[in-house]
DNA sequence: CAGCGATCCTAACAATGTTCGGGACAGTTC
DNA sequence: GAACTGTCCCGAACATTGTTAGGATCGCTG
């Protein structure tokens, strides 16, 4: 177990790095940590932290594609109704709660928070492959339409935003949520 | 017209300090200038500029104010048919164009792009100005329902939010506006 | 055992927003 | 007109940021 023993030991002190910069996010915001501090909580000095990160902008990449990953998860999990209206709300529902769960990981995923910063080619494979996901569940509805799915993407994304930045904790939008997919659903069908 | 003069040309420096950050803030993003460069631009040094704002983000604070009435204007300006749906029409189309105009201005009244940074209580008046010139709009409609205002805001911030970061300058959820408006018109009569 | 590469450090760099202290000049007051 | 006062602007400096350079240590590999 040598060599994969070195390189199984920088792994895990990669993710170690990740999950204390998730915690240092969720606690003091997406950007209210410096590497100082982030190397700190690790044990280690800022520099030490480009043996596992070529820049602090690829931390933020791994995490981009760690929230990915998680609502993919959180969508795989989530068993649906076959009623096609029950099953676009247990979509949303599941989408919705996700969203608002943790605010600096929604930041990350659908705001423009950290200045520079673009995803990697790898890191946005991911969140296509969300949008994908959510493609082949509306063919099974029955919605075919891709200007529905930019519709769809657009509504989930607003009230989402609307809750967090206005009234964040709160449920003001998350009440509309029913709502909103009733008002989408009825207007598939015509 | 002594004392005037004093507080005139004070005015007049502070108003072409902001006209150059926009400026900046257009060329080369909303956080892509520093106030080194913003002074050299308006041909001072850095601290002076302390003598117009007492912090970077008081600059912010003075364009975020500032796009809002903006939009006030655009939507005072703009004359609306007599039709509820056309008229819904035209306040969505004269919002989304403003809107997708200027993504730095975009940034600054909808995402929360400057890491810390809280509009003051006049600034943010602003912007509520603006939700309630909607909720006239609506009453006058007929849409009473706080909860179809808060759907719509939702709805609308969503379109825009999605054209700007998936496909600056493109039409595609342009194209989508009055179907989005349709249904979320349908939505109301029942 | 010799060597080499991974890991971690201290020191330092350039850039940032911001503060300090002082100089120049216009306006007001005696 | 002289003295004062406050505004405007500056150079120098500070703390903090992400990041790089260069060197020491230590463990795995030949």
């Amino acid at each position: 177990m040598s060599t994969s023993s070195r390189t199984e030991r920088h792994q895990a002190t990669r993710e170690e790095i990740l999950s204390v910069a998730w915690a240092l996010s969720t606690e003091k915001g997406l950007t209210g940590w410096s590497l100082r501090e982030l190397a700190a909580a690790v044990g280690m000095r800022a520099p030490s932290l480009y043996v596992y990160f070529a820049a602090k902008d690829h931390i933020y990449d791994a995490m981009f594609r760690h929230s990915y990953e998680a609502l993919l998860d959180a969508g795989t999990s989530a068993d649906l109704p076959d009623d096609p209206r029950a099953r676009l709300r247990a979509i949303a529902g599941t989408f919705f709660d996700f969203a608002t769960d943790n605010p600096a990981r929604l930041q990350l995923m659908f705001w423009r928070v950290i200045p520079g910063f673009t995803p990697s080619p790898e890191a946005y494979a991911a969140s296509v492959q969300v949008v994908e996901r959510v493609r082949e569940a509306f063919e099974q509805i029955g919605i075919t339409d891709p200007a529905a799915l930019d519709l769809w993407t657009a509504l989930m994304s607003g009230l989402v935003t609307q809750q967090v930045s206005n009234e964040p904790g709160g449920e003001r939008w998350r009440r509309l949520l029913d709502d909103a997919v009733e008002m989408f659903a009825s207007a598939q069908v015509r």
